[in-house]
DNA sequence: CTTCATGCAAACTGTTTGCAGAGAC
DNA sequence: GTCTCTGCAAACAGTTTGCATGAAG
């Protein structure tokens, strides 16, 4: 499954060329369900091309936040996890472990969430003058594997 | 101002043991209304006790997040934020510039934003049998200063 | 044929760890 | 006196950068 053709035109659009390995991290991307990290998808791309380095992974996917097509994440692990923003998976918040590291995506409420974040967006945007594009929410606790105690 | 007397029990109830450095750490975040790293921390920690060094202000920090009397944070700029739970600050949650890395703290809406949440964190507690500590909500966008073009 | 993208190696930076000595209780 | 905490130096891991080569348009 080769990226889509629409994105030659994104990448056009802010001076950039589409190459070969941005279409590798892209397909990688659309392909996956997951939290990837940088790590991840050099591995995943370089199955298909050996030649790509890691370098151009962490390029890609800066670029690709730059241009607000993915979200880029934190779940306190040390490295950072990507997200397509159009991706095939519906728009949903995590539940992260802080004792395992496990992240769960949960899309329940995410209506009702949403309809209350526009408010705020509109009212916070409005008083502090701030372009707001993206927001992140994450609910941090215990797993069902690790709420028995054994820390850490 | 030193830090309060009933941190020590807080201390002992784990096993733990109320030191100078743990003192000056806790003071330090309680003076701050700022999100400090862990080095801006130390800076502080070491005008009054030259001594203490920067790994005891992790170690120190790790451990009171796990006992949950302090916030972790990433903004996105690489490095850790520390907040004190119970702070001076009623609680909030962030508008973080991704261009500039400011953070600005907000309090409107919380109450409707927080009502919200424990109606999810309660459902999404017994679905996922996960026991939620904490939620992290941030605004993502360019603020006032950013806004005009300027990239990076 | 110009300009942007890439790969490699090396540098960086925030954070963690091992260990012997010091301190809390 | 025991057991935890500390400081130092060194290790670590993820990410970034400099530079010469290669590819896109």
């Amino acid at each position: 499954m080769p990226c889509p053709p629409w994105w030659h035109g994104k990448f056009r659009d802010c001076g950039c060329r589409m190459t070969i390995p941005r279409q590798a991290v892209i397909d990688v991307l659309t392909a996956t369900s997951e939290h990837l990290s940088a790590e991840d998808i050099y591995f995943e791309v370089h199955k298909v091309y050996p030649a790509i380095g890691l370098t151009t992974v962490y390029r890609t996917l800066d670029l690709l936040a730059q241009m607000g097509m993915v979200f880029k994440f934190d779940f306190g692990d040390g490295r950072s996890r990507y997200e397509l923003v159009e991706g095939t998976k519906k728009h949903h918040h995590h539940l992260v472990c802080t004792n395992c590291g496990r992240v769960i995506d949960y899309s329940d409420f995410i209506e009702e969430e949403v309809k209350l974040f526009n408010q705020v967006e509109k009212a916070l945007s409005q008083k502090h003058n701030f372009e707001i594009t993206a927001h992140q929410v994450q609910f941090l606790g215990r797993c069902n594997n690790c709420k028995g105690g054994n820390n850490r």
